[in-house]
DNA sequence: TATGAATGAGCCTTCATTCAT
DNA sequence: CATGAATGAAGGCTCATTCAT
């Protein structure tokens, strides 16, 4: 019968909300509270949903979280993951790329990002939570891999060690995000974020390029237009 | 980071010694299990102590890791500031002296760094465990001065937001020793730590220093010595 | 025990179609897991239906199991209530046909005989569920008063109380099919039943019977043959 | 110090004291709720202690409910033993010995004979609580035992199965006891136990004793005495 | 009828904290 | 000072029952 199939069409994208509620609620929480903070009865009340059927959806509180944990950095992970394997670019370009996802990203929704940041990447690394500070060193490794390939083709300095230069872009984008996220930086318009993403990448690409490679680029002479301040004659 | 001083100053009483049993303890459990998963009963048990006893010296769990914190970081921030703020030196031996302060704080008790960065920096910003987070930001405050009072010396590029830089470089440090910590490197020997962080501050370096100081600068040639590959004539 | 009259009389319809299904799963999981370990959710995945729809045929959980009891136990009382209340057989003829009625009935469906005896006459005496711990009190005294008349009769020694000689046959029988039931008779063939059912009401009857009644008797010297009757005449 | 020595005894028999309340309240709440419907805040109230104090004591609620088992069975079965493998007596004494220690058991607790026979023997098959179900078992097997070795040296018909006996005779003895844990005997003073004792062993016996034993004893006549009623010239 | 999503009370368990000795 | 028994609030999870479709 017709009712039938207007039922279950109804039915997977009502239960599809109904868990994608659920998620969001947790990420509320957990970005407001924190992964121990986090109380399912908080989830099911920001959710606006029963106790109990929060169970319906996930088999327990660290499936839900580690849902939530793996929503949200999969999406990131994947997108990272384009920019960095692309072998069209540049390492300059894709060291531009990877500073623009996170930093879009954290557009996009500041509260997702906190909680990646704050939670995920550091929660407790003690017991059976381990994916989550996986799913982290694992990006490190892309970055790494990344690294290695660039300066296989001279692109790197070469006495640098591709996983220390992930290391430090991961935490220099990071350590800025969360200089946001924190109150740190007090100007949080989108301009100032373009200006810190921009100073983020250009002083790391300064950092660890060859010189030939800053003598050739013109970046550090008019890229500067994209953000930072017109600081001409800078060099000369 | 762990200090020592105040126990050779109170090293005669007998409740001192057992105080800062119960502290190196409370370090040892929090290293291992993180913030949530710390029990005072685990604590206890690491001490050899009785159950009640923690509460003779800490009023509450949270006081006693208020005081780990406070203690680890206390000796680690003093010692940081006096390079920060020490006005005979360069900003190169600033940040280069800042990332030794580090390393060596890693290398006297990596478990206590670990505590510091996994969990300290970054624990549950959510309610009145602000202590911590403060103490984290105040650190990159204080850096931030710093990096404004050379900017204002034109020993760093005028286009740069010294908070920023701040951040960046606390980021690259933490981030590096992380990569330590969380078992990324897998060489900690103290060989490869020394090779880490002259990489860190060296890239740091070049990626805010003004082109002019670079030129200047011997360190690019051979402060290689100290750690990363005889890289000669690199850029010859 | 399990009974299937009324089963045959409401085949044709499909509402007691699967409501039998729905109890005849009861049975199943009940059997399994217990009284309190069987849950709705079992017993709907085990008959193969929705969720819901136990409910549809009983009122709760409670209905439902109390139906398995009645359902179970009904057919049984009545049967027992035939054999020891026709007047024109001994006490010997009912004794046996007692035993023989629930011997029968374990030969027939094992996991209900499971159900009544280690679930249901046993179960928790506490509270509501009085109905079925009734229903077995009420077949030892059907029993007793059974007894009491073959006293008045001569045919039961006098010195002996009824209620106690019903508890005791009673207590024979089940104990011998939770022999059966527990695995503790390894042998579980039909002649091995049938083995320890003749053992069992000879055994009882010996012990209460008049010693003229055993006099008269001749099982008491052959019967040892094996266990069945071959006891043409028994008593005549 | 003196104080130390008194401290630990104190402690000792303090620990031991609350432990013993709290089990024997556990026997309580067990006897009137059942095992499923025993909670352990029905305990902790019945023994007038804090909720949290019977997770001092006992791991877990099926820790709890397990020593109640195993303590109350323990002395139980060892005096069965001593009776059951006391090579000295006859296999009447035995007998009369066995349904002895049973009554004096529920003469002194009728609580804990009420747990034990309805509870604990005939508890929920399913899962961990194995071991509630092997008590009962192993006491069944070693009735069996005893009543293979009787037979062997004749004291037993030869046509009777051994286990069978036992289960019969357990079955007996519980079902008698639950006639009056039940309620289903009204009288019951010292002297109506005293009489359903006697009538369970002898009737028991009766029944699976050889003929020759039967005509022996003098139990048959005179015994009554202790117990049934005077039936003078019952056999004559 | 039939389905299974939704609800929420109930219960076990943990653990920070207090207190008597 | 030291001990560890005692307390009880908090929170995760289960599962009987209801309800909209």
């Amino acid at each position: 019968m017709s009712q039938r199939q207007s039922k279950s069409e109804e039915a997977g994208s009502r239960e599809s909300e109904r868990r994608h509620t659920i998620l969001r609620a947790a990420i509320d929480v957990f970005a407001r509270k924190g992964y121990h903070g986090c109380r399912i009865a908080d989830v099911a009340r920001e959710a606006g949903v029963a106790y109990g059927l929060v169970y319906h959806y996930f088999k327990n509180k660290d499936e839900l979280l580690e849902t939530v944990a793996a929503t949200g950095w999969s999406g990131f992970v994947t997108r990272l993951r384009a920019v960095a394997e692309d072998e069209t670019s540049s390492i300059e370009q894709k060291v531009h790329g990877i500073a623009e996802v996170a930093f879009e990203a954290y557009r996009v929704d500041p509260r997702a990002v906190k909680v990646l940041i704050l939670e995920i990447a550091r929660s407790p690394s003690g017991g059976h939570v381990v994916t989550r500070q996986q799913a982290f060193l694992d990006t490190i490794r892309m970055a790494a891999d990344m690294f290695a390939r660039a300066q296989a083709a001279g692109q790197l300095r070469e006495e640098l060690d591709p996983m220390l230069c992930a290391s430090l872009l991961v935490g220099s984008i990071e350590m800025g995000l969360t200089a946001f996220v924190s109150g740190l930086m007090e100007d949080r318009s989108p301009e100032a974020l373009e200006r810190a993403r921009t100073q983020i990448s250009e002083s790391f690409l300064r950092g660890v390029l060859p010189n030939a490679a800053l003598q050739e680029t013109s970046w550090k002479q008019d890229k500067t237009s994209s953000g930072t301040r017109p600081k001409a004659g800078k060099r000369a």
